[in-house]
DNA sequence: ACGGATGTTCGCGC
DNA sequence: CGCGCGAACATCCG
């Protein structure tokens, strides 16, 4: 699921849910979140602990604790945390659980295992190579125009697949990426090289808009807590919507694979 | 019923 | 080095 906005959201669900609270236990079962780390590492330091605080670069979340251990957390394309009341029953694919004083569990949920749990000291957090080797968040640093040029103009990749580049701007995936390039009306296959510094500056606003919009969409309700929340219609302009007319012209809207990843966009408003 | 696609990233080979 | 592809994995849809 999680591109910026939703690593954003679990952030701020984190700060909430484990905020002045006391970690009683933490455990984890055997699984590949935690590779290149140690899941009993992660039950020996959290237990006792309590948050110090929480930072999110591009899709990771950087979770650290006062008694100076730190998590790194990305959540891959299906990872989530999400808030269980005492005495319920947990849900299906919790890779790692934190019951707090309350009795209330904060679980890591991944069906797909791409996600990672890493144990590290939070003083190191912003020092790891994953976090170091990212390039401007766009909502910490905000998208600077001329740098977003020079960077796409060094590239021969289709400017989506660019624009999908963490080490160039660090939290777009398939969706804002798709949903930027249409509101900066500009093919998703044009050779990033071949932007201009004015189209630079569009998709520069464009980024930021979708990203904000996608926030303030997905930001009512508190819809991280767990329950079986119905299938929610799309809420996207026009990510998977290849056969519908564009919300703009009427058009319908297309699609192409680029960079093993599906793109839709319209024609006429997005032309080669 | 089964093949194909799914919001990500990494490593390999050219 | 830049780029493309397949793999890691489970679920859902048509």
């Amino acid at each position: 699921m999680p591109e910026l906005p939703e690593v954003e959201f679990a952030a701020r669900a984190l700060r909430r849910w484990l905020g002045g609270r006391r970690i009683a236990s933490a455990d984890a079962p055997e699984s590949r979140i935690f590779r290149g780390s140690d899941r009993k590492e992660f039950s020996r330091v959290l237990q006792g602990e309590s948050l110090d605080w929480i930072e999110r670069r591009g899709k990771y979340l950087l979770i650290a604790f006062r008694g100076g251990a730190g998590l790194l957390n990305h959540l891959g394309m299906t990872g989530k945390w999400v808030r269980v009341p005492p005495g319920a029953p947990l849900p299906s694919h919790v890779r790692a659980r934190l019951e707090l004083d309350s009795g209330e569990v904060v679980a890591y949920r991944d069906t797909r295992l791409f996600g990672r749990i890493a144990v590290h000291r939070a003083d190191e957090l912003f020092s790891l190579p994953e976090i170091r080797g990212l390039g401007p968040d766009p909502l910490v640093d905000g998208v600077d125009a001329a740098r977003l040029h020079e960077r796409l103009a060094r590239s021969q990749r289709p400017v989506k697949v660019a624009l999908m580049d963490q080490a160039l701007l660090a939290g777009l995936g398939n969706i804002q990426a798709t949903e930027a390039l249409f509101l900066a009306g500009i093919h998703p296959a044009r050779p990033a090289s071949s932007i201009s510094e004015k189209e630079a500056k569009e998709l520069a606003s464009a980024i930021l808009e979708s990203l904000q919009h996608t926030l303030k969409i997905q930001g009512e309700g508190d819809s991280i807590t767990y329950v079986e929340e119905p299938r929610a219609e799309n809420p996207f302009r026009i990510y998977g919507r290849a056969g519908s007319p564009c919300p703009r012209c009427g058009t319908t809207i297309e699609k192409i694979e680029l960079g093993g990843r599906t793109s839709a966009f319209c024609p006429r408003c997005q032309p080669r």
